[in-house]
DNA sequence: TCTGGGGTCCTAGGACCC
DNA sequence: TCTGGGGTCCTAGGACCC
């Protein structure tokens, strides 16, 4: 007998506003925020916070007065922070079973199947209560038949605490599943984002339930398969699996707004340089070579008042290359194509794609570098990349980065690498 | 003054080939 | 008086995710 499938997704609350708390316990029920890179954006809210009406992703500068008169505590993205907690939770769930696909940083689908259903539930609170007790994190679980349905599940068990973290719809009767669904907006379905909710919605569909009664060949023919995979699961038919393993990436970007605009070419080629350099670095980390490049710039749109301009350069590179040097080589020469003087730069980026194992490469014929050239260049990197690891990034980089890095985006609220610096680490007093 | 960054997948349409 | 059809590959653009 083939055995039906059942999948528990394991949810951060709140995840980069409780990385703050673990280490700082003055945080504890009081309104915490955490802001998007250059400061700019809301990405993460305590539960006051959102009981204030703050919306996701809003711009920090729209809700000031908020911020004072609640007082809010507002922190910076401390990214080394939560990626080193990631790694613990994930460490920790990984306990459970190796059946387990990595989302997202603060997201893993576990697969439940092979255990019997009424050991579900205990095992979502066990979970719970052992991320907790290891890390400091509290996380939501949610237990259903698809993968979407468990994100309906972690709503439920978030949203309402009577649950206690942890809801099973993996048995629930049609009737109440729907009752459920019900209730949730269509634009809070796994799947479904801004455009397919107002296609949806005026199209009379406004909650979960509407989407998975909704007419299939209408759904497939303005939402794409995806769409069509989408009502598939709310259905209770999975359409999606665990991916267990990590797959090489297909695209590597490096981008960032400036802390304040830039004008000149050679603060613009700095940032290029350095934005080069981290993709590379990610490139390498995953022993993959690229042979397309792409550099862009762009003025801050948001700015009515100002002229603008954005354009972007397509590089095809006559053979695949992970080496730094050659790469920035590349883009700076783009860049030389595609600025113009006379704007104020709010944003640079570079993307490499064309990405294959750095063992299989071809290699052209009339190489620009013999084979023992380029053999150089790769132990180069991995020095380089070798030094990085062991004194911090950005120890040993190109002068083409520049020193002062004037460009560089806003952190003014960091939190302590709690959890990474020796000279940062908490100081305990008995 | 101030509006993030890094990914994935799908489709339509053009180029090209036979 | 007259201008094919079908397959494949690639790319740009648009949707989504966290």
């Amino acid at each position: 007998m083939r055995q039906e499938k059942v999948f528990a997704l394991v949810d951060c609350n709140n995840f980069y506003v409780s990385c703050e708390r673990v280490f700082d316990p003055a945080l504890a029920a009081i309104p915490v925020m955490v802001l998007s890179n250059n400061d700019g954006c809301v990405v993460a809210r305590s539960n006051e916070v959102k009981a204030l009406g703050i919306r996701m992703g809003i711009p920090v500068f729209q809700c000031d007065t908020m911020i004072k008169r609640h007082n809010i505590r507002v922190f910076s993205s401390n990214y080394t922070l939560y990626a080193d907690m990631s790694r613990r939770v994930m460490e920790a769930l990984k306990q459970f079973t190796p059946d387990i696909e990595i989302y997202s940083i603060d997201e893993a689908f576990l697969s439940l199947t092979g255990l019997r259903c009424e050991e579900y539930a205990a095992y979502g609170r066990e979970i719970r209560q052992t991320v907790m007790k290891w890390t400091g994190i509290s996380v939501s679980v949610g237990i259903a038949r698809t993968k979407t349905l468990t994100k309906v599940a972690n709503e439920i068990a978030k949203k309402h605490s009577r649950y206690g973290g942890v809801v099973d719809l993996s048995k629930s009767p049609e009737r109440e599943l729907d009752f459920y669904l019900g209730r949730l907006g269509v634009e809070d379905v796994w799947g479904v984002g801004h455009q397919y909710a107002k296609l949806l919605r005026a199209q009379g569909i406004k909650t979960a339930r509407d989407l998975k009664y909704a007419d299939m060949k209408w759904v497939r023919k303005r939402m794409t398969v995806m769409g069509e995979r989408c009502v598939l699961e709310l259905r209770g038919i999975p359409c999606f699996g665990l991916d267990r393993y990590p797959v090489s990436k297909k695209g590597i970007r490096s981008s960032r707004s400036f802390g304040k605009s830039v004008a000149t070419r050679e603060e613009l080629e700095e940032a290029v340089a350095s934005y080069v350099s981290r993709a590379a670095e990610k490139l390498r980390s995953q022993n993959s070579c690229a042979n397309i490049l792409i550099v862009y710039i762009k003025t801050n749109k948001f700015r009515r008042d100002e002229p603008q301009y954005a354009n972007s350069l397509h590089i095809r590179l006559k053979e695949p290359t992970a080496n730094t040097i050659d790469l920035t080589r590349h883009a700076l020469h783009g860049l030389g194509k595609i600025y113009k003087p006379g704007y104020r730069y709010k944003k640079a980026g570079v993307l490499l794609e064309g990405i294959q194992p750095d063992s299989l490469i071809q290699l052209h014929l009339f190489s620009s570098l013999d084979y023992g050239g380029r053999e150089r260049g790769e132990s180069l990197m991995d020095t380089v990349d070798r030094i990085n690891r062991k004194w911090g990034r950005g120890s040993l980089r190109l002068a083409a980065e520049g020193i002062r890095q004037r460009w560089k985006m806003r952190r003014s609220m960091l939190s302590p690498a709690y959890t990474s610096k020796w000279e940062e680490l908490p100081v305990v007093r008995v």
